[in-house]
DNA sequence: CCCTATCTATTAGCAAGCTATTTATTAGCG
DNA sequence: CGCTAATAAATAGCTTGCTAATAGATAGGG
Protein backbone atom coordinates (compact mmCIF):
# COMPACT_ATOMS: atom_id res chain seq x y z
CA UNK A 1 0.00 0.00 0.00
CA UNK A 2 3.14 2.32 0.10
CA UNK A 3 2.77 3.67 -3.60
CA UNK A 4 -0.55 3.96 -2.96
CA UNK A 5 -1.48 7.12 -4.07
CA UNK A 6 1.72 8.04 -6.28
CA UNK A 7 -0.07 9.25 -9.65
CA UNK A 8 -2.33 11.21 -7.88
CA UNK A 9 0.26 13.07 -5.85
CA UNK A 10 2.96 13.47 -9.14
CA UNK A 11 -0.64 15.08 -11.26
CA UNK A 12 -1.49 17.49 -8.25
CA UNK A 13 2.32 18.38 -7.56
CA UNK A 14 2.33 19.26 -11.32
CA UNK A 15 -0.71 20.85 -11.60
CA UNK A 16 -0.64 23.48 -8.96
CA UNK A 17 3.43 24.15 -9.83
CA UNK A 18 2.14 24.99 -13.34
CA UNK A 19 -0.91 27.23 -11.46
CA UNK A 20 1.24 29.01 -10.06
CA UNK A 21 4.36 29.52 -12.51
CA UNK A 22 1.38 30.68 -14.68
CA UNK A 23 0.58 33.01 -12.53
CA UNK A 24 3.76 34.79 -11.90
CA UNK A 25 4.17 35.07 -15.44
CA UNK A 26 1.11 35.87 -16.89
CA UNK A 27 1.84 39.79 -16.07
CA UNK A 28 5.22 38.75 -18.83
CA UNK A 29 2.46 37.36 -21.51
CA UNK A 30 4.32 33.94 -20.69
CA UNK A 31 3.16 30.82 -19.36
CA UNK A 32 5.08 27.69 -18.13
CA UNK A 33 4.25 26.03 -21.51
CA UNK A 34 6.36 28.94 -23.26
CA UNK A 35 8.67 29.66 -21.07
CA UNK A 36 9.98 25.78 -21.26
CA UNK A 37 10.24 26.48 -25.08
CA UNK A 38 12.50 29.22 -24.80
CA UNK A 39 14.62 27.62 -22.09
CA UNK A 40 15.08 25.14 -24.78
CA UNK A 41 15.97 26.97 -27.48
CA UNK A 42 18.24 28.81 -25.86
CA UNK A 43 20.29 25.79 -24.17
CA UNK A 44 20.44 24.62 -28.41
CA UNK A 45 23.79 24.38 -29.61
CA UNK A 46 22.47 24.52 -33.00
CA UNK A 47 19.15 25.42 -34.85
CA UNK A 48 16.24 23.02 -33.67
CA UNK A 49 13.54 21.26 -36.19
CA UNK A 50 10.28 21.00 -34.56
CA UNK A 51 9.93 17.91 -33.85
CA UNK A 52 13.41 17.57 -32.13
CA UNK A 53 12.09 20.80 -30.20
CA UNK A 54 8.50 18.91 -29.29
CA UNK A 55 10.73 15.29 -28.15
CA UNK A 56 13.08 17.51 -25.87
CA UNK A 57 10.30 19.46 -24.73
CA UNK A 58 8.02 16.06 -24.24
CA UNK A 59 5.26 17.37 -25.99
CA UNK A 60 3.13 16.20 -28.65
CA UNK A 61 3.81 17.72 -32.40
CA UNK A 62 0.38 19.64 -32.90
CA UNK A 63 0.42 20.53 -29.10
CA UNK A 64 4.04 22.53 -30.38
CA UNK A 65 2.63 23.70 -33.32
CA UNK A 66 -0.14 26.06 -31.56
CA UNK A 67 2.52 27.18 -29.05
CA UNK A 68 4.87 28.36 -32.11
CA UNK A 69 2.35 30.28 -33.46
CA UNK A 70 2.32 32.12 -30.30
CA UNK A 71 6.19 32.59 -30.18
CA UNK A 72 6.13 33.70 -33.82
CA UNK A 73 3.29 35.97 -33.71
CA UNK A 74 4.52 37.20 -30.39
CA UNK A 75 8.06 37.96 -32.23
CA UNK A 76 10.09 35.84 -29.91
CA UNK A 77 10.70 32.96 -32.30
CA UNK A 78 10.85 32.60 -36.08
CA UNK A 79 10.33 29.54 -38.09
CA UNK A 80 13.02 28.89 -40.75
CA UNK A 81 12.67 26.35 -44.36
CA UNK A 82 15.59 24.13 -44.54
CA UNK A 83 16.83 24.02 -47.93
CA UNK A 84 18.70 20.73 -47.90
CA UNK A 85 14.97 19.09 -46.75
CA UNK A 86 11.70 20.70 -47.64
CA UNK A 87 9.84 18.76 -44.80
CA UNK A 88 11.74 20.57 -42.10
CA UNK A 89 11.76 23.70 -40.32
CA UNK A 90 14.36 25.45 -38.12
CA UNK A 91 12.87 27.29 -35.15
CA UNK A 92 15.35 30.02 -34.22
CA UNK A 93 14.94 32.82 -30.77
CA UNK A 94 15.09 36.41 -31.72
CA UNK A 95 16.73 38.75 -29.77
CA UNK A 96 13.12 40.04 -27.79
CA UNK A 97 13.06 36.17 -27.18
CA UNK A 98 16.77 36.16 -25.29
CA UNK A 99 15.47 38.75 -23.11
CA UNK A 100 11.60 37.12 -22.61
CA UNK A 101 13.52 34.27 -21.70
CA UNK A 102 15.83 36.08 -18.90
CA UNK A 103 13.16 37.26 -17.53
CA UNK A 104 11.30 34.24 -17.21
CA UNK A 105 14.00 32.30 -15.59
CA UNK A 106 14.76 34.83 -13.26
CA UNK A 107 10.56 34.50 -11.73
CA UNK A 108 10.58 30.36 -12.79
CA UNK A 109 14.03 29.50 -10.36
CA UNK A 110 12.50 31.52 -7.95
CA UNK A 111 9.89 29.85 -7.37
CA UNK A 112 11.75 26.96 -7.69
CA UNK A 113 13.53 27.69 -4.74
CA UNK A 114 10.66 28.53 -2.75
CA UNK A 115 9.46 25.33 -3.34
CA UNK A 116 12.40 23.39 -2.78
CA UNK A 117 13.99 24.97 0.19
CA UNK A 118 12.20 22.73 2.32
CA UNK A 119 13.15 19.77 1.23
CA UNK A 120 16.91 19.87 1.22
CA UNK A 121 19.59 20.02 -1.58
CA UNK A 122 20.53 15.81 -1.15
CA UNK A 123 16.56 14.98 -0.94
CA UNK A 124 16.41 17.29 -4.07
CA UNK A 125 18.68 15.14 -5.88
CA UNK A 126 17.20 11.66 -4.85
CA UNK A 127 13.96 12.87 -6.21
CA UNK A 128 15.27 13.84 -9.37
CA UNK A 129 16.73 10.56 -9.53
CA UNK A 130 13.57 8.42 -9.00
CA UNK A 131 11.77 10.59 -11.17
CA UNK A 132 14.29 9.97 -14.23
CA UNK A 133 14.00 5.93 -13.36
CA UNK A 134 9.96 6.70 -13.98
CA UNK A 135 10.51 8.71 -16.73
CA UNK A 136 12.57 5.42 -18.27
CA UNK A 137 9.85 3.23 -17.77
CA UNK A 138 6.78 5.28 -19.22
CA UNK A 139 9.07 5.69 -22.46
CA UNK A 140 9.98 1.80 -22.40
CA UNK A 141 6.32 1.03 -22.16
CA UNK A 142 4.97 3.88 -24.84
CA UNK A 143 7.26 2.83 -27.12
CA UNK A 144 6.40 -1.13 -26.71
CA UNK A 145 3.14 -0.28 -26.73
CA UNK A 146 2.48 1.39 -29.98
CA UNK A 147 4.57 -1.68 -31.34
CA UNK A 148 2.83 -4.00 -29.89
CA UNK A 149 -0.65 -2.63 -31.41
CA UNK B 1 21.77 23.85 -10.21
CA UNK B 2 20.81 20.78 -8.77
CA UNK B 3 17.60 21.82 -9.04
CA UNK B 4 17.59 22.89 -12.10
CA UNK B 5 14.92 21.69 -14.32
CA UNK B 6 12.71 19.83 -11.66
CA UNK B 7 9.83 22.06 -12.54
CA UNK B 8 9.39 20.55 -15.97
CA UNK B 9 10.46 16.87 -15.08
CA UNK B 10 7.56 16.50 -12.57
CA UNK B 11 5.41 18.08 -15.04
CA UNK B 12 6.58 15.46 -17.88
CA UNK B 13 6.17 12.55 -15.46
CA UNK B 14 2.83 13.85 -14.79
CA UNK B 15 1.67 14.02 -18.27
CA UNK B 16 3.00 10.88 -19.57
CA UNK B 17 1.95 8.70 -16.49
CA UNK B 18 -1.57 10.03 -17.03
CA UNK B 19 -1.80 9.49 -20.51
CA UNK B 20 -0.37 5.85 -20.33
CA UNK B 21 -3.49 5.18 -17.60
CA UNK B 22 -5.94 6.87 -19.69
CA UNK B 23 -5.03 4.37 -22.59
CA UNK B 24 -5.42 1.54 -20.51
CA UNK B 25 -8.49 2.89 -18.78
CA UNK B 26 -10.40 3.89 -22.14
CA UNK B 27 -11.56 0.42 -22.93
CA UNK B 28 -13.53 0.84 -19.90
CA UNK B 29 -15.06 4.05 -20.46
CA UNK B 30 -12.72 5.63 -17.75
CA UNK B 31 -10.13 8.20 -17.78
CA UNK B 32 -7.15 8.70 -14.59
CA UNK B 33 -9.70 11.81 -13.36
CA UNK B 34 -13.08 9.79 -13.13
CA UNK B 35 -10.85 6.82 -11.35
CA UNK B 36 -9.63 9.10 -9.17
CA UNK B 37 -13.10 10.64 -8.20
CA UNK B 38 -14.61 6.81 -7.81
CA UNK B 39 -11.64 6.14 -5.39
CA UNK B 40 -12.31 9.11 -3.12
CA UNK B 41 -15.94 8.21 -3.03
CA UNK B 42 -14.94 4.85 -2.48
CA UNK B 43 -12.63 5.12 0.19
CA UNK B 44 -14.99 8.00 2.27
CA UNK B 45 -16.70 7.49 5.16
CA UNK B 46 -19.85 9.07 3.99
CA UNK B 47 -21.44 11.24 1.65
CA UNK B 48 -19.35 13.87 0.36
CA UNK B 49 -20.55 17.67 -0.55
CA UNK B 50 -18.98 18.48 -4.24
CA UNK B 51 -17.38 21.09 -2.14
CA UNK B 52 -15.37 18.56 -0.37
CA UNK B 53 -15.13 16.08 -3.50
CA UNK B 54 -13.15 18.80 -5.47
CA UNK B 55 -10.71 19.78 -2.56
CA UNK B 56 -9.48 16.07 -2.11
CA UNK B 57 -9.46 15.36 -5.56
CA UNK B 58 -6.96 18.87 -5.66
CA UNK B 59 -9.41 20.01 -8.48
CA UNK B 60 -11.46 23.34 -9.15
CA UNK B 61 -15.03 23.28 -8.73
CA UNK B 62 -16.21 23.56 -12.53
CA UNK B 63 -13.94 20.80 -13.15
CA UNK B 64 -15.83 18.35 -11.22
CA UNK B 65 -18.84 19.81 -12.44
CA UNK B 66 -18.18 18.04 -15.88
CA UNK B 67 -16.70 15.21 -14.60
CA UNK B 68 -19.53 14.36 -12.57
CA UNK B 69 -22.13 15.21 -15.24
CA UNK B 70 -20.43 12.40 -17.27
CA UNK B 71 -20.26 9.99 -14.21
CA UNK B 72 -24.22 10.53 -13.09
CA UNK B 73 -24.70 9.90 -17.15
CA UNK B 74 -22.70 6.59 -17.00
CA UNK B 75 -24.84 5.45 -13.92
CA UNK B 76 -21.77 5.21 -11.67
CA UNK B 77 -22.32 8.51 -9.35
CA UNK B 78 -25.64 10.12 -8.38
CA UNK B 79 -26.17 14.02 -7.10
CA UNK B 80 -28.52 14.29 -4.11
CA UNK B 81 -30.09 17.37 -2.48
CA UNK B 82 -29.43 17.62 0.63
CA UNK B 83 -32.45 19.24 2.69
CA UNK B 84 -30.15 21.08 5.54
CA UNK B 85 -29.02 23.13 3.07
CA UNK B 86 -30.38 23.19 -0.16
CA UNK B 87 -27.17 24.88 -1.87
CA UNK B 88 -25.48 21.35 -1.31
CA UNK B 89 -25.79 18.22 -3.68
CA UNK B 90 -23.97 15.39 -2.24
CA UNK B 91 -22.51 12.97 -4.06
CA UNK B 92 -22.87 9.18 -3.95
CA UNK B 93 -21.53 6.30 -5.54
CA UNK B 94 -23.55 3.32 -7.14
CA UNK B 95 -23.13 -0.22 -7.07
CA UNK B 96 -22.05 -0.11 -11.21
CA UNK B 97 -19.83 2.73 -9.73
CA UNK B 98 -18.56 0.81 -7.20
CA UNK B 99 -17.86 -2.25 -10.17
CA UNK B 100 -16.10 0.23 -11.64
CA UNK B 101 -13.81 1.42 -9.60
CA UNK B 102 -13.04 -2.45 -9.03
CA UNK B 103 -11.79 -2.92 -12.64
CA UNK B 104 -9.84 0.73 -12.85
CA UNK B 105 -8.00 -0.22 -9.45
CA UNK B 106 -6.78 -3.37 -10.81
CA UNK B 107 -5.21 -1.35 -13.43
CA UNK B 108 -4.36 1.65 -12.25
CA UNK B 109 -2.47 -0.30 -8.99
CA UNK B 110 -1.08 -2.47 -12.14
CA UNK B 111 0.48 0.68 -13.91
CA UNK B 112 1.82 1.73 -10.65
CA UNK B 113 3.67 -1.44 -9.59
CA UNK B 114 5.25 -1.40 -13.54
CA UNK B 115 6.63 1.83 -13.27
CA UNK B 116 7.53 1.43 -9.00
CA UNK B 117 9.63 -1.26 -9.54
CA UNK B 118 12.69 -0.11 -10.81
CA UNK B 119 12.63 2.66 -8.01
CA UNK B 120 12.36 0.73 -5.11
CA UNK B 121 10.06 1.05 -1.98
CA UNK B 122 12.63 3.13 0.38
CA UNK B 123 12.92 5.97 -2.63
CA UNK B 124 9.39 5.46 -3.40
CA UNK B 125 8.28 6.30 0.12
CA UNK B 126 11.18 9.26 0.05
CA UNK B 127 10.01 10.48 -3.20
CA UNK B 128 6.17 10.38 -1.82
CA UNK B 129 7.68 12.18 1.18
CA UNK B 130 9.34 15.07 -0.60
CA UNK B 131 6.41 15.52 -3.08
CA UNK B 132 4.34 16.03 0.38
CA UNK B 133 6.68 19.05 1.20
CA UNK B 134 6.58 20.57 -2.29
CA UNK B 135 2.65 19.91 -2.07
CA UNK B 136 2.48 21.86 1.72
CA UNK B 137 4.71 24.84 0.24
CA UNK B 138 2.12 25.04 -2.71
CA UNK B 139 -0.77 25.03 -0.82
CA UNK B 140 0.61 27.62 1.48
CA UNK B 141 2.30 30.16 -1.58
CA UNK B 142 -1.25 29.75 -3.34
CA UNK B 143 -3.37 30.73 -0.29
CA UNK B 144 -1.47 33.44 0.86
CA UNK B 145 -1.31 34.88 -2.48
CA UNK B 146 -5.58 34.84 -3.01
CA UNK B 147 -5.11 36.98 0.56
CA UNK B 148 -2.53 39.62 -0.58
CA UNK B 149 -4.35 40.47 -3.69
C1' DC C 1 12.42 5.38 -62.86
C1' DC C 2 8.29 5.05 -60.42
C1' DC C 3 5.45 3.66 -56.55
C1' DT C 4 4.92 2.95 -52.04
C1' DA C 5 6.80 3.97 -47.23
C1' DT C 6 7.85 7.11 -44.21
C1' DC C 7 8.53 11.45 -42.29
C1' DT C 8 7.38 16.66 -41.21
C1' DA C 9 4.35 19.92 -40.28
C1' DT C 10 -0.38 21.18 -40.05
C1' DT C 11 -5.45 21.11 -39.20
C1' DA C 12 -9.54 19.51 -36.73
C1' DG C 13 -11.61 18.11 -32.82
C1' DC C 14 -11.63 16.04 -27.96
C1' DA C 15 -10.29 16.03 -22.73
C1' DA C 16 -9.54 18.10 -18.51
C1' DG C 17 -7.59 21.65 -16.12
C1' DC C 18 -8.37 26.82 -14.93
C1' DT C 19 -10.67 31.70 -13.86
C1' DA C 20 -14.58 34.77 -13.89
C1' DT C 21 -19.37 35.19 -13.59
C1' DT C 22 -24.23 33.87 -12.38
C1' DT C 23 -27.93 32.00 -9.54
C1' DA C 24 -29.77 30.24 -5.42
C1' DT C 25 -29.37 29.83 -0.68
C1' DT C 26 -27.71 30.63 3.90
C1' DA C 27 -25.48 33.27 7.63
C1' DG C 28 -24.72 37.14 10.28
C1' DC C 29 -24.86 41.84 11.71
C1' DG C 30 -27.40 46.22 12.76
C1' DC D 1 -36.50 41.70 10.65
C1' DG D 2 -33.92 42.85 6.73
C1' DC D 3 -29.87 43.68 4.11
C1' DT D 4 -25.39 42.49 3.01
C1' DA D 5 -21.64 38.77 3.12
C1' DA D 6 -20.43 34.51 2.02
C1' DT D 7 -21.03 29.89 0.14
C1' DA D 8 -22.40 26.01 -3.35
C1' DA D 9 -23.16 24.64 -7.72
C1' DA D 10 -23.41 25.68 -12.43
C1' DT D 11 -22.25 28.12 -16.91
C1' DA D 12 -19.17 30.28 -20.24
C1' DG D 13 -14.97 30.62 -22.24
C1' DC D 14 -9.71 30.09 -22.21
C1' DT D 15 -5.30 27.08 -22.16
C1' DT D 16 -2.68 23.24 -23.16
C1' DG D 17 -2.38 18.59 -23.49
C1' DC D 18 -3.79 14.60 -26.80
C1' DT D 19 -5.08 11.59 -31.20
C1' DA D 20 -6.55 11.12 -35.95
C1' DA D 21 -6.44 12.67 -40.40
C1' DT D 22 -4.16 15.72 -44.35
C1' DA D 23 -0.75 17.51 -47.48
C1' DG D 24 3.76 17.90 -49.08
C1' DA D 25 8.44 15.99 -49.52
C1' DT D 26 11.84 12.45 -49.30
C1' DA D 27 13.67 7.71 -49.42
C1' DG D 28 14.07 3.15 -50.99
C1' DG D 29 12.88 -1.20 -53.35
C1' DG D 30 11.49 -3.56 -57.56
Amino acid sequence: MQTYNLGRQIAVVARLWRVELDRRLLPHNLSQARYVLLTLLVEASGPLAQSDLAEQAGIAGPTLVRQLDHLENAGLVQRRDVPDDRRVKHVCITTAGRAAYESAEAIASGLRQELTVQVGQKQVAELQRSLSTLLLRLDTIRHSDSKND
